[in-house]
DNA sequence: GTCTATACTCCGATAGAC
DNA sequence: GTCTATCGGAGTATAGAC
């Protein structure tokens, strides 16, 4: 019989609060945000309802954590860009980096996709402000892009939606993915493929070509 | 005082389960299986809660009812092709007739979304049988094209795939569309806009051009 | 056919024993 | 810090009055 160290206890309680936030995700991803039963989330954890309710104080502020640990994800992949920049790079890289975080988070994209799903109650303010802001700087460069001949007039926002739904698709839309391909779950190939035909794609169909080709 | 004829009771009886049906898609979509209560749908159907169970029978029967209303809007649109047809003609007509579904049907994209989100329990069989056979014989008719220099040689479910979650962005993600484009809703010249757009990039991208060009 | 009352379960949240 | 017991409310569904 040891006593338990302070370094113990701490050690404990973030395990347990990592515990509740993927088991969360997960079950918010599914059912939603008042489909989500704390009794379903506690069983995920494989903790005690009242456990989950003592670490995290209720279920709301559960879920906006969550949606926070997501938003940060999703801003440190959001990397600025220049019209002196090469379209085709910055285009591929962004394709590229937006399939990363679907793949490496399918649970976060798919919490995300039923948030916004019932109308974005608790995001409202990230869409038009942040977000917002974010879309129409880049929308910028790309008409610049657009102007100097590099690729075609196409609409810069309805290219960012394309790119983020195209990418999106394989985390919220996993299921139909799998039933369609029979498939268990998609691997590194499928994944690879993926992403190589959507840069493909995306890239001619806007008139990019590589500066260097 | 007059009796009400068969004729008015059959009409009332039909326009409140049509009234329950709408009412049922949208907080079913918005929330989810789980997350929408029988409550919620009544008060939106503006009907007491109990006649909403004594026309459904239950919460299950009624989310059934709906998924199926949904699949036979989304097979009326699936139509065959042929080796014979122009790819052109074909990939365009695809893109323009899902853009008019998700449009005219947004709450039901929404629901079927939501199905789809929580791991699609109840189009399992729907998933795995038949959209996937419809799939894969439109994805071997894209292959021959591709084998007769009519596209370029991409993978054929993937692009079904693009084509897919492209249009359905817009209902799904209505709310992060409106937001970021800073609108209350699109209309008629954005939609017209958003599938001009989709139908050119994915055309070129795929390297097809119209025989009669 | 329609509405009221109610049965019974599960929800989120808390108080109090250990 | 953790678990048990329980509160008040909301959930689906039904029985029975009108």
């Amino acid at each position: 019989m040891t006593t338990p160290t302070p370094a113990d206890v701490t050690r404990t309680r973030v395990r347990n609060e990592q515990q509740i936030l993927d088991a969360a995700e997960d079950v918010f991803a599914r059912h939603g945000y008042r489909g989500a039963s704390v009794q379903a989330i506690a069983e995920a954890a494989g903790l005690p309802k009242s456990n989950v309710l003592y670490y995290v104080g209720s279920k709301r502020k559960l879920y906006v954590a969550l949606l926070e640990r997501m938003m940060s994800r999703w801003n440190a992949m959001l990397d600025d860009i220049s019209v002196e920049d090469d379209p085709a790079e910055v285009l591929e890289a962004f394709i590229r980096s937006k399939m990363t975080l679907t793949r490496t988070h399918p649970e976060g994209s798919r919490l995300f996709a039923a948030e916004v799903l019932q109308g974005a109650p608790f995001l409202q303010e990230y869409l038009r402000g942040e977000l917002r802001e974010w879309v129409h700087q880049r929308a910028r460069v790309f008409e610049q892009w657009s102007e100097r001949g590099l690729m075609d007039p196409v609409d810069p926002v309805w290219l960012i939606f394309l790119i983020w739904s195209a990418t999106q698709h394989y985390a919220d839309f996993e299921a139909q993915v799998l039933g369609i391909t029979d498939r268990e779950r998609l691997d590194d190939a499928d994944y690879q493929s993926v992403t190589d035909f959507l840069c493909q794609v995306i890239l001619k169909g806007c008139g990019v070509t590589s500066r260097r080709s």
